[in-house]
DNA sequence: TATGAATGAGAATTCATTCAT
DNA sequence: GATGAATGAATTCTCATTCAT
């Protein structure tokens, strides 16, 4: 009957405020972002439609959490890069493109849907061309340690391989095959 | 004294459809499916909300519609293929891709964000999923008359390329390379 | 080529005012008068929404129109009753509510239904309620004959028992025991 | 400082839910079930029209409510009936028609209306047909104990002519002899 | 912090009716 | 007389958001 310590308070905030941008994320992946009602988010995540307006102030606002949150995901990835060869950093490129298409299609689908709709905030898309164009600086880096001619350029390239099989992937699902594309990618690069 | 002839009628009702089909593709690409409401198009077009209707029994129908329309685009577009040697093949692809998203982004934006988007029917999906397959095999054909060892990866890959290309464009706008990219595509290929 | 007379005229305007009324009718007794739209019954009866409206002003003109037609039909019938004795009279009439339940069901559904609800003009409730009472009047003239002790009472409940049998065959359709209820109701009244 | 208890809510939302059946019972009986509109329906209960969707999920979702609600009410009637001998409880049965007629008019020609028009789903449909046919057995019953020849059309013929008693009374209102009526029929049977 | 009843704006859709031809 | 394209108001229904408790 104490009182919550504000430890234990905030703890539970951070928790909650986290189950409910899973549940969104995944609400939004699977049936759009003006199709998925709050209502239907507050459910899913077991809490009453009021309490998500404590943690976010409207539905966009949720929508930026979202991306806030892959964003930092992706943020924690880099740290597995450092030291490695730069041929290396490329097959992790690679294979880290690849394991989230299979194992978050919906985080995916989520990121790429946010990039082409213009529905978003111009706010949010700042947000989102400013984190692809670290996606190309970083694959610029590596291709210019890899002493490739135009490393910008093969940069764009890279880039634009990897996002068209995550297109095709979301597109045909199951049809597409992700396995073999892989490998032609990775025989591709020399990798 | 006579009612209008048919003839005039059946000009009136095409003329009228295709606007609303434009109206509507433009509405769909900027807005997105679920926000561009019929009400919206309907303004847009310069005329009622219960006309829409008379044309489209319902939204998803318009949805159709345009994709219809845009498919009968680009089947017009096949017979210039006619007699060329593969590799030409292979670089008019390259070229009507960066024509149309340099000419028609809006198209290529609907085009995409339909085949990500759930809110899009199951009807609706498998007609997109087909089209990409049929690309995909056209591809694979020049891959093949051009020798390569395994013609339906490199198709796949191909296509993932030039869609990525599209994905980068529609989220970057301007600031994308698009120029350049047809060169190192082009030389990527040796065309 | 030569222009129709004005006989013909006539004829073929008739014509269609029949077809019309006939096709609404039936329209409004399967679907209900707000249900059954002008475009419905403008296609069923084979002809343009606009002309629909050079025949009828407005769709309960139409309504109207046909209230008209069957008060019309009743009176036409009565010429029947000529010259039968009392106890004939009163069967006639009994045959007469089975074979028109049996044979126009929709017709009893439409008089039925115009009776009941309110969401009808008070011009058309006036007639209805006027048409009522003068089936009442008959009834009574015939019990008067018969030397029932009040006759208007058993005018009324004789109609009670007719528009109830009409009622309950409404409801259950085929599972009403529409013949056997003939019998019995020839029996009460010892026809 | 702590969210509504359980109890205030279950109140309010009973409350609120009758509130909302009892308008509509009126609207829907007044006006018919297609011309009574929601938006009608939330304004004279004094509500928002999305709060009615709160409660029902749809129109027809009222509707199903509004009869089950009297439906209630019947079976709460039943009890009287206990122990009382066969006379008494059709001469009850007559009463309580009567009594009905005269103190709930728009109750019995919602339930009328809703036997009659086809607007009505087949789901809703049964369950009139199977309220209609319970009643018709449980004359049977009466009519067995009574001793009558036919007891299965004597109840039907019953209920016929006090179906047919409310039709006249509801097409013809103030100006329909109800009392008079229900000498007449209870001395019919002997009552 | 937590609830869910309540609101109101707006979406899709239908339809009686008009009118140029 | 005849057509059906066009209109606009009304209808059903959804949903982001607020607020009393």
């Amino acid at each position: 009957m104490s009182p919550r310590t504000s430890q234990q308070n905030e703890a539970q905030r951070a928790q909650t405020r986290k189950l409910i941008l899973e549940v969104a994320l995944q609400a939004f992946a699977e049936k759009g972002y003006a199709s998925a009602s709050m209502s239907y988010i507050a459910k899913e995540a077991g809490i009453s439609k009021g309490l998500s307006y404590h943690y976010f102030k409207n539905k966009e606002d949720l929508l930026i959490g979202i991306f806030e949150m892959l964003a930092g995901m992706a943020d924690g990835l880099e740290s597995a890069w450092e030291g490695k060869r730069p041929a290396e950093k490329l097959a992790l490129a690679v294979e880290m493109t690849f394991n989230i298409l299979q194992e978050q299609p919906q985080m995916v689908r989520f990121m790429t849907a946010l990039a082409i709709q213009p529905e978003v905030t111009d706010n949010l898309k700042q947000h989102i061309e400013a984190q692809k164009l670290i996606n190309i600086k970083v694959y610029q880096e590596i291709f210019k340690e890899l002493e490739y001619a135009n490393p910008e350029l093969e940069a764009y390239a890279f880039g634009a391989l990897l996002d068209g099989v995550a297109l095709g992937c979301l597109a045909l699902g199951a049809d597409y095959p992700l396995d073999k594309m892989k490998q032609i990618i990775l025989s591709k690069y020399h990798l």
